[in-house]
DNA sequence: ATAACGACTATTGTCGACAATTTTTTGTTT
DNA sequence: AAACAAAAAATTGTCGACAATAGTCGTTAT
């Protein structure tokens, strides 16, 4: 499964179960987004005890998928267009930089296997119905390498451990399989050999604008709706 | 208290105010550094059950201050050098950008409030006794500011919710008073003007630096001790 | 009729006990 | 004496029950 990231070990405790159960509901959707969690009425669907279903809600919480009150209970977040519009800033921030660490702390070995992957991509959209697999995995999986390959470890948390659930979440329930699967593809290639070249500072400019770039795509498509 | 940050409402439950303790004792170094943290004896100490230490420790992993691995329990971070830098790596990203977001959002109300509390600063530095003061809680005060002017909520949760625990955690552990503060103060102001002009790319340019120069002078002075 | 007050219900926070797992200790064998 | 195995101790994970708080509904007074 490629939403395994290598930053969360294997669920071991029977709240981390639950917790990727939920994860995955949340996610796609099963799980309202906006509406209130009851810890009574869950721990009985999941067949545990209100401590472990409150353990698995910390996860949660800590990925940013609910939010708690004190006194008064947890709520799925609600995934509007300016929480998507933020979450683009934030990633053009942390994934231009880690780009940028990635140009400066890649292995040669790395970089070989971000090329094939790559390749591998390309194979995949030249079979035509890879096109949703391209936007749904290959992109987020081409994301991942460079914030791993980054080698900072503040950046790999953040990224990989909380936000790209958020990120798979808006995809999800936005339904985001956007026509730029071409033009993207262009423009990891040239991250890629950016980052071979061990350009940072280039490296950096052209993820932020390829980010930047998604974004835009997107309030163009609300600017267009409304 | 300076350090309260307004993403945190005010502790109700009791695990809050055990969590505040522990955050301080943990950045003031009194629970050490890359200490085994033992829930029976926490609680013992706090008085509490362990149901609600655990609720608390589940805050200090949120901000990252302390790790857990199932089954085995929790150890508080260690602060190393290599630690330290990435966290300004992770802070050049995200204040940069935070801070051209407060070029496009903050309010004029904030602008005065800023200049107003630079001016402040000065002043207190002018009295010479303030200059600890200034480098301890002025400069987060001022970087606070900043990141509240981006009204980009993620921005906010990462940078005030998180790692600034982190941050201060370091700069007691390491002691760190650098002799950089009529320097910072200068930089803050035209970071601040920038703002004012809502010049978003200088802005982020400005803070970059900033931060970046505080990284490089500790790259310095380590290499200095060697 | 509306607003304020109070009892009731439901939900969350906290507690102590038990189960599962890991670590340490101890004893045996080579 | 060192290395391995098994038992014991300690620690973490999970459970169900109780306490405290928030929300709801009905009553009463202005």
């Amino acid at each position: 499964m490629a939403l395994d990231n290598p930053t969360t070990q294997a669920a071991v405790t029977t709240a981390d179960k639950v917790f990727e159960q939920m994860l995955h509901s949340i996610v796609n959707g099963t799980i309202k987004a906006g509406s209130k969690i009851s810890e009574p009425e869950l721990a009985k669907n999941y067949q545990i005890s209100r401590s472990t279903l409150r353990e698995a809600l910390n996860r949660l919480e800590k990925c940013h998928l609910i939010e708690r009150k004190a006194n008064v209970g947890s709520r799925v977040v609600e995934c509007s267009i300016a929480g998507l519009l933020e979450i683009y800033v934030v990633r053009e921030a942390l994934e231009g930089m880690a780009c940028r660490q990635a140009a400066m702390n890649m292995t040669e070995d790395e970089i070989i296997e971000m090329r094939a992957m790559l390749k591998q991509h390309a194979s995949a959209k030249a079979l035509r119905d890879g096109i949703s697999y391209y936007q749904e995995e290959g992109d987020l999986d081409f994301h991942y390498k460079v914030i791993l390959g980054s080698h900072n470890q503040q950046l790999i948390n953040i990224l990989c451990g909380q936000l790209y659930h958020l990120v798979r979440m808006y995809r999800c329930q936005f339904g985001m399989n956007s026509p730029r699967a071409t033009k993207a593809f262009d423009e990891h290639s040239r991250i890629i050999e950016a980052i071979a070249d061990r350009d940072g500072e280039l490296a950096e400019m052209l993820m932020r604008r390829h980010i930047a770039a998604s974004r835009q795509n997107i309030e163009k498509k609300i600017a267009l709706q409304q």
